[in-house]
DNA sequence: CTTGCTTATGGTGTCGACAATTTTAGCCGA
DNA sequence: TCGGCTAAAATTGTCGACACCATAAGCAAG
């Protein structure tokens, strides 16, 4: 049922050294790649078995994890791996769209030499998988989020950092897996993130915001029009 | 689905039937009237014979608090009430500008038409208080936040609303608490308030989004230059 | 064969208890 | 008198247990 990796490659584990962040960790992870699928009943006694552990620090990661959008709870009911519809997804990306444009205009003003220079680097190689792939997402799993979450951190705010990095990101990756994304939008975004990336060198922060802004909403118009026409 | 009716009428309180629930919101009501301090430590035996409860939903009660932000929480050292530093205040703006300057504009394309008059009713009221304490707050405690919180509510957006009304104000309040916010703003606040109410009736999302986010920013450096001076 | 009630099963919400760790109190020595 | 070591007390993290609620199975009546 579960399978529990300790290696924490996958990048938003806030791995504490207790028993009860170990389990958030590891049932983050089952639920994003699946393995819990979505509308799935958490059991907290089959969870705790299949854990060896006690029902108390299951209870606590599941209470966590609803709080981070990744279950629904009801009372007395208990608790189900989220099934975000397409209104909740286009919602959070509304959401996203302010948040990430603040954080591209503060990261703008606040990035170092070196951490602008790791951005150009990852963008660089990000063109690489898309011209291997250019239909692909690019946004499938991690490369693209990558780059977010390093101007998300970028920002130098670690309340909008955290806010995107350990809410919004594993929730959006759980509409997608949901939600099948559009197709093909890969090298617009690449060419988007460029762009950005540029605005952030040159520390404008203005321009970096604007661009964010609209990378992110043409990702919601592209969502939008495949929902409407299957 | 997300809903959002709540029968409370004082404000923040998600208050399910469920002990833990109640627990949550006495302790939230506690902190941000200061009968908890700032640095005060939070002893799960010690709240929880306090309310005839057990440990468990005192613990459950404390780790949302946690999450919310209002708590401070180290491993096998328990909770302690949130002290936000002048900088995390600054930032928590930072994001809050962001936010609801998408409130705003979602609000502006999404309200009723009964909505924006209790919103104007609300303003107009507000103009009494401003005339009776010209130099006060006008942000003191709650009226400045419920017309904030009428935004969010009428972006139609419920993670932003949620994110703003459950996770921002509440913690918004516990700085003011701590970091004396600026006094005499009030006029210049409510007008403000007026103009952005006035961009929402004429469906005028852009501009709303720019006042807006000007109020915000004002407000931010207005606590800026008063933490600069003392 | 279907419909409604009754019963059984499993789960949640809460409780008290225990080991491990942290904090405090007390004591000794300088 | 003060600083550091030791022991006691309190607190946290976790565990197993029990009442109440919800759903599923079984049964009776039509």
């Amino acid at each position: 049922m579960l399978n529990a990796d300790e290696t924490e490659a996958a990048g938003d584990s806030l791995g504490g050294s207790g028993l009860a962040a170990r389990l958030y960790d590891d049932l983050t992870r089952a639920i994003l790649a699946g393995t819990l699928a979505p509308g799935e009943k958490l059991s907290e006694p089959a969870i705790a078995r299949s854990f060896g552990a006690s029902r108390a620090p299951v209870r606590e990661a599941i209470r966590r994890l609803q709080e981070r959008g990744l279950v629904t709870y009801a009372v007395n009911q208990g608790a189900r791996v989220a099934q975000p519809s397409a209104a909740e997804f286009l919602a959070l990306l509304d959401v996203r769209e302010a948040m990430e444009g603040m954080a591209a205009r503060l990261a703008a003003t606040h990035m170092e030499a070196s951490e602008v220079a790791t951005l150009e680097a990852l963008v660089a190689g990000h063109r690489g998988e898309i011209e291997r792939n250019p239909l692909g997402a690019y946004l499938q799993d991690d490369p693209e989020t990558d780059f977010h979450r390093r101007i998300a951190r970028g920002s130098g705010n670690p309340i909008l950092a955290d806010l995107l990095c350990e809410q919004f990101y594993p929730r959006l990756r759980l509409c997608r897996r949901l939600h099948r994304t559009v197709q093909g939008r890969g090298r617009e975004a690449w060419r988007e993130h460029l762009r950005i990336t540029e605005a952030i060198g040159q520390h404008d922060g203005e321009l970096a915001e604007i661009l964010m802004r609209r990378h992110i909403r043409a990702a919601r118009a592209a969502l939008q029009t495949a929902l409407a026409a299957p």
